[in-house]
DNA sequence: CTGAAAGCGCTTACAG
DNA sequence: CTGAAAGCGCTTACAG
């Protein structure tokens, strides 16, 4: 920590003034500053020769300029670059769109000391939140005070408006799958788990009733904890299941064995879910884009450095197809 | 960017000076400021009212403290928490161990500005560096300047003295197989690639040829580019033979074949690497111990900020047991 | 064409 | 027990 070198260092090797130093070494020489050629030779010299660094910090607190560093924050056990994380292809997605535009990325998943690691956000300009805790009182300050910040799917938080987010596009899928299954009939359950209401639930229950109804389709809702036999032979009159969760399928799958249905012929299912360990190809689903969904946040984030709009206002989100994967 | 609340906007609503506000939002009170428990309180409510979150860059400039964040810095292509990139365990053992001790990670990946980037670790207090590029004039300075620093793998830089790495105990497990090898017979063929000589496979072959002296064995070394039949029929005979790089069995395997030699039978083969794909269970080779090698490279950086020895002097580097998967 | 000065948002001696 | 002031290392108007 001791002995680094400062620009002042530079300037008094160089016999310059400290400002000089500063506009020849951030290329900035020639605006405000000009320099001569020769003190501008000097002074690299000197830089080189003491070995000079500049404090980023330093640069960050006075510019407030876009020091082009993303936080990506999770509030999950995992951390998101972990290939078990289901957090893993957003962030996958996120790594490589912001090579792209050349920023870094600073990773915030320390649990240890939860305050700290909010804060530490300031030294990034601009961040992408993955995960659904919305309960952060720093992060949420921030985003009144108008920090860039991107959700990684909608959210929604009392009190604040205009939240910036990048979303799948639920709508259309969930279209495209009842379209599907109106060709088989014209009766369907919805099965839900009975687990924390998030927005991508939310919306994908809401197309999905708004979706029913303009294609003339009768929904029936359940919520299913533990599948008793009678309850799955009332769910399974309609012919046709739509889960909200793949976890789901689990349940039901003995009851098919035992009553010999068979998935795509004898009854059909849909699940409003990616993330697909494999098989299930008897499953009317959509595929996963969750590395373009992180991609996206980054753009939409670099999109907001760059914009003479003020991040309050809410810029148009590019949705990500989400491709159905679905039989003919 | 515009309406940021400060330290002091929280001083004027408390009716405070800013040092009491820096002091009790940072739980330094007590010490050099003392401020009475009603002020206490009430700076506390200014503070959560306006929303006040600390500039992290501000506090790190002036502190100077270790702000508990690591820069990893890698030179490759591929980003280190890809999958596929042969830095993804460093990587991973990296994180799970900054997480334990509360650091975040700072992910210097771009290419696109180069400079800029060696900068941003300035943002950091400690680096970790993976790859093998070293002629970044920033990165040497700051060694230079005592930040600290670690490589995963040892590093020698012309120039620069008490470099800090981790490193795997190459010595004992290249010993490890050579007391192998020596029940099997007394000459051994040594095969390397004709690739970029890194400090790694410089130390594997000196400590192969000391270990054979020292078991009295007898080696011949083979640079080997396209491998012709003639050359394999010298190689081979010797009845043993040890690669330093696992894709030379494939120049090898064809021949094998050929001349109905078994490996573990007829000839026996050791690899003085560790990224195996699967399979070649016939191998003599060590284990993949990337994952604690990127732990304790972690370790070390901590050890280096908690430590009041300077940076420059050397810590003692606790070695990874490379522990050997060899038949008996 | 160049340099002196103010100030980014903090913290930490130090003086009262 | 509390506040005024200096200063971390930069950049950017601004005055010459």
């Amino acid at each position: 920590m001791s002995n680094r070198v400062t620009i002042k260092d530079v300037a008094e090797r160089a016999n310059v003034s400290r400002a000089a130093v500063s506009a020849v070494l951030s290329d900035k020489d020639g605006k405000n500053i000009r320099v001569s050629p020769e003190k501008k030779d000097e002074i690299i010299r000197a830089a080189r020769a003491l070995g000079y660094v500049p404090n980023a910090a330093a640069q960050y607190l006075k510019s407030g300029d876009n020091n082009h560093i993303i936080s990506v924050f999770s509030y999950e056990k995992v951390s998101p670059f972990n290939t078990n994380s289901e957090y893993y292809l957003f962030f996958s997605g996120i790594e490589s769109e912001a090579e792209k535009n050349g920023y870094d990325l600073l990773l915030l998943n320390s649990f240890a000391k939860e305050k700290k690691r909010s804060t530490r956000i300031r030294l990034s300009s601009g961040a992408i939140m993955i995960g659904v805790d919305r309960d952060d009182e720093h992060i949420n300050s921030l985003i009144k005070q108008g920090f860039p910040l991107v959700f990684v799917g909608r959210r929604d938080i009392k009190g604040l408006e205009n939240l910036h987010y990048v979303t799948f596009d639920y709508k259309s899928a969930v279209y495209g799958i009842l379209e599907k299954l109106k060709k088989i009939g014209s009766k369907i359950s919805y099965v839900s788990s009975d687990s924390y209401i998030s927005e991508p639930s939310i919306d994908k229950s809401s197309f999905l009733h708004q979706g029913a109804e303009e294609l003339c389709l009768e929904i029936t809702d359940y919520k299913v904890k533990d599948l008793s036999e009678a309850e799955f032979l009332k769910i399974s009159e309609s012919g046709i299941i739509v889960f909200d969760r793949i976890f789901l399928i689990d349940l039901f799958t003995p009851y098919f064995n035992k009553f010999d249905m068979e998935v795509g012929k004898d009854i059909f299912g849909a699940v409003l879910e990616d993330d697909w360990p494999g098989g299930h190809e008897d499953w009317l689903r959509w595929e996963n884009r969750r590395m373009e969904l992180g991609s996206l946040a980054v753009k939409h984030l670099v999109s907001l450095h760059s914009s003479s709009v003020l991040p309050n206002s809410l810029i148009d989100i590019p949705l990500i197809d989400a491709k159905s994967a679905l039989k003919d």
